[in-house]
DNA sequence: TTTTACAGTTAACAATTAGATAATAATCGC
DNA sequence: GCGATTATTATCTAATTGTTAACTGTAAAA
């Protein structure tokens, strides 16, 4: 009872989780969806890498769950793509597979995955893991454009728009206006800043992020960045 | 050399994260202990369930790993304790257990555990598991605004609001405020504002905190800081 | 009243930090 | 593999921030 009562709250906010499988194993695709489908997901699928990544920029979904071993592009070749992207970076995805040998769990885990659930999959498991997740990242907006003002930053098309006049930005320039953009107002640290978008394990030195800041400013030709000196950069209009 | 000075700055600015490890196997404590030290996180054990909890609140860990089977209170019974707790309602949890029976594994999830761990567990793979799970929670909040009167102190923006009327501070300006601000109408010492904005290492001479007070007293153009003479400076409004 | 002990004030100096720019390195698309 | 774009580094400069020192004011003790 008290279950249904959640589910529906949760339904009713506005936070119909998009879920979206990738497995060239159609049973298994069948299994998870109509498992997720009654927990209150919306479940979308695709048999293959390729496919998971057309879906995902289609879609936009909350959760990716990829099989690691699919033809053509593998689970792994996937989430690589997808977390270099400023749209998936926090979109959470769980990895499938029927190798349950630690090495291939801890790369996948590394790659940037969110969990690692090994074959055979009980269905329920799962669901219950897909819930703690979602549970630990409450309502991330994933991927979605930002807007602030007549600024419009949009990570699918990787462009913003100012007073529609579309500015183009190199990837990173566009990662870090992104990044600054979802927090208006807040102060990211220099090693916050780092860590978001260069990964923890790469060390860059001092002046890098300065020069991306100033390229960002030059190109969108508007003062949207405060520097907190000592401290980070934030946005702010 | 760059390199290594580098990720010791990284680590040392407020990212060290503490970890609680509760397992009545004195074994399995130490190796995940070592594994997760070297992985530069901070450890702390307990070997039951009371201990764990009396641990959690003493420390106030970021993660705290749980083994399901532990004389006295069950690691299921601590999670749920802690959970029940406000001051746990966000703390990372894993469960460690030796049964991989699924009945468990998803009650476990939904007492509020975050990820679930069979026995015999490769250090390897529980660390790569911890990463992810803090790669995925978005670091913790530096802290949080203190609001006094029509005074606003917000260490997010770094901004102090008066009025609605903000007001910029340079960083051990606002670090000054910010500390007095913590606890409205108690005295700090010299000696303990030199320490927790300062550090303990560093040697400023007697006028630098006058300096800094007066600069703060100017810019905001209020009167909320008294100097008790002889002892130190209280925040009052 | 004078002395003493603090703290306040101010300006000068030192140190830190970020901005600018150019040069080099890496990456991408063809 | 080549040219173009993008990313990083190095160096210098500018600005801000932090610290010190010297002087002033003030209140309590001698």
């Amino acid at each position: 009872m008290k279950l249904t009562l959640c589910k529906f709250i949760v339904k009713m906010e506005g936070n119909i989780k998009k879920v979206l499988i990738a497995d060239d194993e159609p049973d298994i695709l069948e299994i998870i969806s109509y498992n997720l489908q009654n927990e209150g997901y919306t479940v979308f699928t695709a048999k293959d890498g390729k496919e998971a990544i057309t879906q995902a920029q289609k879609i936009n979904p909350d959760l990716i769950i990829l099989d690691v071993m699919m033809p053509g592009k593998t689970g792994v070749e996937v989430c690589a793509f997808l977390r270099s992207q400023p749209a998936f970076k926090q979109t959470l995805i769980i990895f499938l597979t029927a190798m349950s040998d630690e090495a291939s769990q801890i790369k996948g885990l590394e790659t940037g995955a969110d969990d690692y659930v090994n074959k055979p999959i009980s269905p329920k498991v799962l669901v219950s893991r897909v819930n703690a997740l979602f549970r630990r990242v409450p309502n991330k907006e994933t991927g979605k454009s930002i807007t602030i003002g007549n600024i419009i930053i949009d990570p699918i098309t990787y462009l913003v728009k100012i007073n529609d006049h579309e500015v183009v930005l190199a990837k990173k320039e566009f990662e870090l206006i992104y990044l600054l953009a979802s927090r208006p107002g807040r102060v990211f640290l220099r090693n916050e800043i780092l860590s978001q978008i260069w990964g923890n394990e790469v060390i860059v030195g001092d002046r890098t992020i300065d020069v991306h800041i100033r390229k960002v400013r030059q190109k969108l030709g508007i003062d949207c960045i405060t520097t907190v000196k000592g401290v980070g950069y934030k946005f702010e209009v």
